[in-house]
DNA sequence: CTATATTCCTACTAGATAAGTAGGTTACTA
DNA sequence: TAGTAACCTACTTATCTAGTAGGAATATAG
């Protein structure tokens, strides 16, 4: 099952949490399905893709919130996507599940300041925010469902370090 | 002071935690002063960069465990770095005080497993965690000293919007 | 050899966050 | 009007974050 060994593993940099992974699953769930028009419920997309249920109900109310689903009650009720697959993008998801995608200590990169030698550690978070967004606002959840990825992103996964971990 | 509104902002992709942005200070000043070959004490860098300073005791001697720093007792004793700040990437720092850069859940994204129309998720973790590794491990300690970045990050830190927050 | 400076080590803590669970209320529709 | 489904509020348990406290080991200067 390949976890993290627990010694010296606690923490980490980028924790994509599993709220950000379920919610993702379940506008994939929808978004495959979205093509006939039916919605579907939370428990249906629940045992499709092995999530709680009570859980991801709280999840799938703050993409409806959010405006990326539209839900309907009663039989034949669910969730269908508010707009195209092609118009939602993961860093959207993550904006909406968690908050903004980077943040140090608890401030913006922009608001973080330094002295003297560490002038210039702000530049670094900056780049760093910039890379996530250049990935992240690049992959669409249509791209997802149909295996079709940008070209930079399909260069970056052909990559022979890309699928192995560093260290350890 | 420009901090996150606590509404709707509690939780981020990204955190960078203040160990490792102390970690990163503390190896800047150790860099700056490490010319002269004089040793730095734990009181003066926590001085010098408004650290608290038995925490930052911790984070100091994570470095040296990890080969980053070389430290010394008694008086004039302190810390050097142990090897040339050319060669102390952020990415290593990171992953010396925090562990692995990328986490899904508490899994490596090489080790997510996903059914149906969520299949290729986990290619979206290769790419996201490549990407901070581009960025991450293309800056070292000597680049922010001597503001001197590569060119594909001084690119990055022209673009006009890269200082700028999404949404809100 | 002793006083002092400094790193090293262990333990504790308050508050927040993550990942759920439980139980009920509202709304739609056949 | 019965059943299906979304909606809402509250609670729980374990872990992590950002510290603090107090002392033990070690090196140097006089």
């Amino acid at each position: 099952m390949q976890r993290f060994d627990s010694e010296a593993m606690d923490n980490v940099a980028v924790k994509i949490t599993v709220s950000v992974e379920y919610a993702l699953q379940a506008l994939l769930e929808v978004a495959s399905e979205s093509s006939g028009e039916r919605a579907l419920s939370a428990s249906e997309i629940s045992t499709n893709q092995a999530i709680p249920g009570k859980f991801l109900e709280a999840i799938l109310r703050k993409l409806t919130q959010a405006g990326l689903l539209i839900s309907s009650r009663g039989p034949h009720g669910g969730y269908k996507l508010a707009k195209p697959a092609e118009e939602i993008t993961v860093a959207e998801v993550i904006r909406v599940i968690e908050g903004p995608l980077a943040a140090v200590g608890d401030r913006a990169p922009e608001a973080t300041r330094y002295r003297r030698s560490a002038k210039n550690l702000t530049k670094v978070w900056i780049a760093t925010r910039v890379a996530l967004r250049d990935s992240l606002e690049a992959i669409t959840i249509a791209d997802i469902v149909e295996d079709q990825f940008a070209q930079n992103i399909k260069q970056v996964l052909r990559r022979k370090d890309a699928w192995k971990r560093r260290g350890t």
